[in-house]
DNA sequence: GCCGGGTGTCATACT
DNA sequence: GTAGTATGACACCCG
């Protein structure tokens, strides 16, 4: 838990994040996610940002008001701008100059956690938490309202929670703190940098509006995470109420805005390392999209961890401020993406290389060329919701027994992955090769894992096109992988594979207990379960972040089915998918359809020979009725007929020989003795023939 | 481990 | 030519 707290306290960059973001032209709503610790170096930090207890507004440098230049309102202890030429005065006025721009709107998450080394205050570069709250919100102040403001106790974001925070802030009153600001050394460095990520700022606002219709599908679906994400980070900060790590959530959802002075003033206030610790690159793309209900944990998850394991430069935050423009080239995205979170990836190790030296100042990792080019914004576009899930589990493990080196491993990815090819997607042999012992391949039943594969899928409710989760498991894509489709199955292979490097037994496991393995699989069985209940190609569709769901592709009509795919702007491997998706599924019902039919067949069949046979047996017993019958009446006719004989007599009174006369019956009903040689050849065979059957049946 | 039923998918022919 | 349907064949899962 040192370890951590130390990491955390290295990423200080997070306030910077925040800002530089809010410079950036990025109103700024802060969350404040206290993991707080002895408060010691809280005050220290709040001072920095002018105020003792200014934690609840020290971030809020622009009010709601939206107003620029209200440097002169600065906390009297925090700094301010020489008007006399000092380069962060020049920096005022430069960025006065720049007129008013237009700000989207933009909420930050944040964790701040507050980490104090063992006896050493001045060393450890504690993460300053300043909750930020809206005019109506939580009580929190703009940073122009300075140490007023911090007298209201406001900076506890949870309002009348007795937060450590809040309690130490008024015990203890504002004291110089040794952090000497540094800012005037660079910030004629940063003055370039500023002013252009100021024009970022503004043009990327041309952008927004153009992409609210487009964001807002998504949105609605991180709403949905977001509501989620609360309830189990709710659940968890109830569960353990620690005094020593306190998770903040946000209790209204109004933003947060900051002076841009206020912000000039803060970052002058800082030293020089935390500037150059400062990551920018680690503000997700959604930052400048997400709306106001858009505050969710997991975006303040994303924010923290990058903001923990990402160094970007002040002009890399530039680029990544314009966080809608990428969205046009559904393709470069993708490619961007992949690329994007490959760097991340590689960063994601950062957090265990600080953890453990972070607690000397400036020990942030300094800012090299990959990180330097690394475009997360278009990666998290498309994978935030992912990152949003391993980093709550990282504040999961922050909560119980967390281990950096564990933290690492799980985003780290070992060279040997790294020559996944992109087309293993399809390709189960070679994933099963990637993945050691643990396939975990998307496609098909055997060696199928949907352990942390469906641990993604915490958040997904609904249709399948609203978070995409495979992509955060991106962790070890290969670099020269083009097709993001492939990438985005390669990756989910490789996320599982790092799943079970989490194994509790695991000998790279620190000696601080390590209890998210225990979490993970908690989780991963709830999520097995509601994973398990989608289809291959549900998991498909989530992984290409298709916003249909697979019912819809599958029972819309051709024409709707077609007006659909126009209608929205889909890649080609979503279109293929799409139509795979639908022809699977037409095809799975032909053949559902086509055995139940068969079944009827049978069925019918079998009751057709039953029929068949029952009517026979009845034939049969008919049959040997009419026989009977017949027999009868041919004996009751041949007792007549030598009756008939017995009675007649010749002209001479004689009987009649019937072996010579024949009874004949004539048309008009008489009967006539005829001598048989008379009587027609045919017919008396007839008699005959008939004589002898009735003679054999008897 | 084998067996049979159920199911999904593919290939193919047909409509 | 495309989309859908029907069906045999195959593989897999499960009891």
């Amino acid at each position: 838990m040192k370890q951590l707290k130390s990491w955390w306290s290295a990423g200080s960059g997070l306030l910077h994040l925040t800002v530089l973001l809010s410079l950036a032209g990025l109103p700024v709503d802060l969350d404040l996610y206290l993991l707080l610790s002895p408060p010691t170096l809280l005050r220290d930090e709040l001072l920095l940002l002018g105020g003792p207890a200014s934690s609840a507004h020290a971030l809020s440098p622009f009010p709601a008001s939206g107003e620029w230049g209200h440097a002169g309102r600065l906390h009297p202890k925090g700094r301010v701008p020489d008007p006399a030429g000092a380069p962060e005065g020049r920096l005022l006025r430069e960025v006065r100059a720049l007129g008013v721009p237009f700000i989207p709107r933009t909420q930050v998450d944040a964790w701040l956690v507050h980490c104090v080394a063992a006896g050493d205050a001045d060393s450890a570069h504690g993460l300053l938490g300043a909750a930020a709250s809206s005019a109506g919100g939580v009580g929190g102040a703009s940073l122009d309202g300075g140490g007023q403001a911090a007298q209201g106790g406001g900076g506890d974001p949870r309002g009348t929670q007795n937060s450590p925070l809040a309690a130490e802030e008024e015990k203890e009153p504002a004291e110089p703190t040794a952090q000497v600001p540094h800012a005037g050394e660079c910030a004629s460095e940063e003055n370039e940098v500023l002013r252009e990520k100021c024009e970022a700022a503004d043009h990327n606002s041309r952008h927004e509006e153009n992409e609210e219709s487009v964001s807002a599908r998504k949105e609605k679906s991180l709403q949905q995470n977001n509501d989620d994400e609360n309830k189990i980070d709710k659940v968890d900060w109830e569960a353990e109420g620690s005094t020593e790590s306190i998770h903040e959530r946000r209790l209204n959802g109004t933003d947060t805005s900051f002076f841009l002075e206020d912000l000039f003033q803060l970052l002058s206030s800082q030293p020089e390392n935390s500037l150059e610790g400062f990551s920018l690159g680690d503000i997700p793309p959604f930052l400048g999209t997400v709306n106001d209900g858009m505050n969710s944990s997991a975006h303040s998850n994303v924010n923290f961890s990058q903001a923990i394991s990402h160094d970007v430069n002040l002009h890399e935050a530039m680029l990544l401020c314009p966080n809608n423009t990428f969205r046009r080239d559904p393709v470069a995205r993708t490619s961007q993406a992949q690329a994007a979170f490959l760097q991340l990836t590689s960063h994601t190790i950062n957090p265990e290389q600080t953890l453990t030296v972070t607690n000397l100042p400036g020990s942030l990792p300094p800012v090299d060329n990959q990180t330097r080019t690394l475009t997360s914004q278009d990666l998290l576009y498309d994978l935030d919701i992912n990152i949003f899930d391993e980093i709550n589990l990282m504040s999961l493990a922050t909560e119980e027994g967390f281990d950096p080196m564990e933290v690492a491993q799980l985003f780290e990815e070992p060279d040997s992955d790294s020559g996944l090819s992109l087309n293993s997607s399809h390709n189960r042999t070679s994933v099963t090769k990637s993945n050691s012992s643990h396939s975990v391949y998307d496609e098909g039943a055997i060696g199928y894992n949907s352990d942390l594969d469906s641990l993604s899928h915490l958040n997904l409710e609904g249709a399948v096109g609203g978070y995409y989760t495979e992509p955060s498991k991106l962790c070890h894509v290969d670099h020269r992988s083009a097709s993001g489709f492939h990438s985005n199955l390669s990756f989910q292979h490789v996320f599982h594979n790092h799943t079970y490097h989490l194994q509790p037994s695991a000998p790279e496991s620190t000696d601080e207990s390590f209890s998210w393995p225990v979490k993970s699989q908690k989780m991963s069985r709830h999520l097995n379960d509601t994973d398990r209940n989608l289809s291959r190609d549900e998991r498909r569709a989530k992984a290409l972040h298709i916003p249909f769901s697979v019912d819809e592709i599958v029972r819309m009509p051709v024409d709707s089915f077609n007006s659909m795919l126009s209608r929205h702007y889909l890649t080609d491997l979503q279109v293929s998918l799409i139509r795979d998706i639908r022809r699977r599924g037409k095809n799975k019902v032909a053949a559902q359809n086509c055995r139940k039919r068969k079944l009827d067949i049978i069925l019918n069949l079998e009751d057709d020979v039953c029929n068949l046979q029952a009517k026979k047996e009845t034939l049969k017993r008919e049959q040997a009725q009419c026989n009977k019958a017949v027999n009868i009446m041919k004996q009751k006719l041949h007792i007549l007929y030598h009756d008939i004989f017995s009675r007649l007599r010749d002209e001479q009174g004689r009987p009649v020989n019937p072996n010579q006369y024949a009874l004949q019956c004539s048309h008009d009903g008489s009967v006539l003795i005829v001598p048989k040689e008379l009587v027609p050849s045919g017919h008396r065979k007839e008699n005959q023939k008939g004589k002898r059957k009735s003679e054999r049946r008897n």
